[in-house]
DNA sequence: TATACATACGTCAAGCGTGACATATAGTTG
DNA sequence: CAACTATATGTCACGCTTGACGTATGTATA
């Protein structure tokens, strides 16, 4: 009966616009889905709780070039839900990054590996950043068209966006600083 | 046989100082463990695991006034292990984070109640980003007192401290613009 | 004396998340 | 014709993580 935070992620995905589990998949692994991912095989099962749950239905769609899909959309229920979770007071969830705990253990590693390894996140994050900042032109368009309204789900995905931005944006230079500090010598 | 985060992030704190399963779970349960928790229960099973493993060792120490207590040490098999994840090579880690998938659904929610939820996390952070502080101090003096060396765990300490204190300050901010965005009318 | 708390160690069930496996349709490419 | 890719939906085993439960010692508090 409890509905986890995929459940609501996938709730707003399909109150934003009615899709298919497939859609809805590819959505949460790209690299572009910022603050929470999922694999098909827990989408699937997920949908079907939602669906025994009240919160959604669906709707066979029959295809003559590819096969059949099932395009699910929100219930009286399913939205009243969502409302009711988006605001709910939510205490601060922990960060977990495996690259913070080598950087805890780093005191081991040899200077120049070390080195490499913040250089390659530096990189990794500047790509990100680099993606997502991107994708913000495109977004700040929409919004002016849209007339800045804030009861669009344009507005949550720019809200979504710019903390991914603000977010690489300082992961990328704590990186670089710490690979200056392990190859600087005194 | 595969060591998971947790095991590396248990054989670094054991590499700082050997210490029993009781001490490691009031550390990854303390907010100033920043970037990884875990509880006792995934703890003394882990212990269990590495020690199998050849990774660490332990040893009984009867005390008078409190319960007999196990000190674990590492292993030069630990030792080696730890050095050699270290420095491995690492994917980004995504982030995951139910603030940020509720933000994604703020255009569900009225204004000045997801005002409040973006203040509240506000507030949180700053108060997290305070306890940092407080504490680079404190171990910025050490890292003076050590000679400023790099192969002392307070290194480790240091650039995942630095860190934390560069995450909080960029969440509090983005959350004071968030809720800056929700509450005003054009 | 009873209760609570800190220390110290452990197990177990249930949920979450990933990777692998499975099936089927239809178009593209060698 | 065979192999591969994209679409589309699902299951299953395994590992990670949490919360609840369980045991025991010794001290402090009511």
């Amino acid at each position: 009966m409890m509905t986890s935070t995929l459940g609501y992620a996938l709730l707003n995905l399909i109150a934003c616009e009615p899709q298919t589990g497939y859609d809805l998949s590819r959505t949460l692994q790209e690299r572009i889905s910022f603050f929470w991912q999922a694999k098909h095989s827990q989408i699937y099962p997920e949908l079907a709780k939602l669906e025994s749950a009240g919160f959604i239905t669906h709707e066979v769609v029959r295809q003559n070039d590819k096969p059949d899909k099932k395009i699910y959309t929100l219930t009286d229920a399913g939205l009243a839900a969502l409302r009711a979770w988006v605001v709910a007071p939510l205490e601060m969830s922990p960060a977990r990054d495996e690259l913070l705990v080598k950087t805890a253990a780093i005191w081991q590693a040899d200077p120049a590996q070390a080195a490499a390894l913040f250089r390659d996140h530096e990189r990794q994050h500047a790509e990100q950043l680099a993606l997502y900042e991107g994708i913000r032109a495109t977004l700040e368009e929409e919004w002016e068209r849209s007339g800045r309204r804030r009861d669009l789900p344009w507005f949550g995905s720019y809200l979504t966006l710019m903390r991914g931005i603000s977010y690489e944006r300082e992961y990328r230079d704590w990186c670089r600083w710490a690979a200056e500090m392990v190859e600087t010598r005194d």
